[in-house]
DNA sequence: GACTTTCAAATTGTCAACAATCTATATTGA
DNA sequence: TCAATATAGATTGTTGACAATTTGAAAGTC
């Protein structure tokens, strides 16, 4: 177990410290689905007690991270492929509703930044061999604009646990490439302030990024007899 | 406090017990906004010990019923009448996309027996003297029919928080006997499987509960010098 | 009298230990 | 050899206790 630090929270922050550490190894894929996690293990590495863990258990679980089985332990969630459809759904309307509010409420100059934000990070893919930074997130930013806390708070865990899903599918450059087009065409029509054709094409945005992640998926199945390991490389936002 | 059950649950639900007794007396008013909920307290009132209590906070932290303040304990969440603007608006997200997939997925059958339910609902309301009895709630029959259990969850979530808000607000009989009548026109589209009208009919209806539930606390805060206590009763989901 | 300082009671954050439960190995019997 | 049982080890659920922090009243100062 990695444990990037190893300071001691001071304060009432043992479990917030425990949160963080587990839902990001949770999220990067330390933690395989199904895979089950001793809160014992955990206070040892984190060099915290267990009630800390427990408590942090009990948050992953409120947030879709984790189940408890009785005097069996906690175990990631593992998330059937109809399960990902739900998250798509509920992604959708979510992400909609952003592009709705961040276009009523979002000044010109916000807009224009982003742009230019994703221009930057054009450069910077190519750069990076066309690889799709992650740290800009083209849906968080929309998400920022549209200022509604509770959207917020929604979209993250949906994202999140979406996140955890994907890892099974590795990274497809092409597919990257197509959301950065598509992106800029979403934020080009919010900048005309045009809502019906920006929720249209966050729609289709995100019925190509489903596509390619369930047939990326299919064929990962298809040749699962390979002893190949799955990629660890962290997927994307798109 | 009131322990409406006594009984120590055995096993692993030590935790779960002291999250679902809080919930319902938070989402019952028991609690009122910003008050402290001391651990030791509700330990001994459920005698259970207060590391569980403890863990059963971070859950409702979790699902946004409690923050906790650092070395000074939990308090139950108050919302601003802009947070209540938010949750109405990621309400009406979730609430298009559930009429939709209703739509899309239940049976005639399941749709008339709902139907069905609805007149007998009308029929008790009138018996009731006017209360629209909660325990039939139209949006989660709605919601269980869409078959999308991150939507389930999701809806659940901003229900709840809408409620404790709504708390503020007294029962208006003339909105409910609104409600039930625009519940009626929804049900009546979704059986003639009439996608865009369906969803013009819930957003307007949650239009009409928003402005029902703004206006009633404006006018409470109008008359907040009276010393009349606030209404025990509980909200409904209109 | 108003304002700071001190200090004790109360409450929270954390921990280590005990009891209950499960798991995996070893043993027994057919 | 295989299945069923017994048992020891490990893990979880729960508890009470200790340390750290806050609160609020009492005492002291200007």
């Amino acid at each position: 177990m990695p444990n990037s630090k190893k300071i001691k929270a001071s304060g009432a922050e043992a479990v917030d410290y425990s949160v963080r550490t587990l839902r990001r190894q949770i999220v990067d894929g330390f933690h395989h689905p199904s895979e089950r996690i001793s809160d014992f293990a955990v206070s040892e590495a984190l060099t915290i007690s267990r009630t800390s863990v427990r408590e942090s258990f009990q948050k992953l679980v409120t947030e879709g991270l984790l189940f408890i089985v009785p005097n069996r332990g906690a175990f990631v969630v593992e998330r059937s492929p109809e399960e990902v459809t739900e998250l798509y759904e509920v992604r959708e309307a979510l992400e909609v509703l952003a592009v709705r509010l961040a276009i009523e409420k979002a000044s010109n100059e916000k807009l224009l930044s982003l742009k230019e934000m994703l221009s930057v990070t054009k450069t910077s893919m190519i750069e990076h061999g066309g690889r799709y930074p992650v740290e800009v997130d083209f849906h968080k930013s929309i998400c920022d604009l549209a200022e509604n806390k509770e959207l917020a708070q929604n979209m993250e865990l949906v994202n999140c646990k979406l996140k955890i899903a994907r890892r099974q599918s590795g990274y497809i450059p092409e597919r990257a490439r197509a959301a950065y087009g598509e992106h800029g065409e979403i934020l080009e029509a919010m900048i005309r302030r045009d809502i019906p054709t920006a929720e249209n094409l966050i729609r289709k945005h995100l019925l190509n990024s489903r596509a390619s992640f369930q047939n990326s998926i299919d064929a990962k199945r298809s040749d699962r007899t390979s002893s190949i390991k799955k990629s660890n490389k962290q997927p994307l936002s798109v």
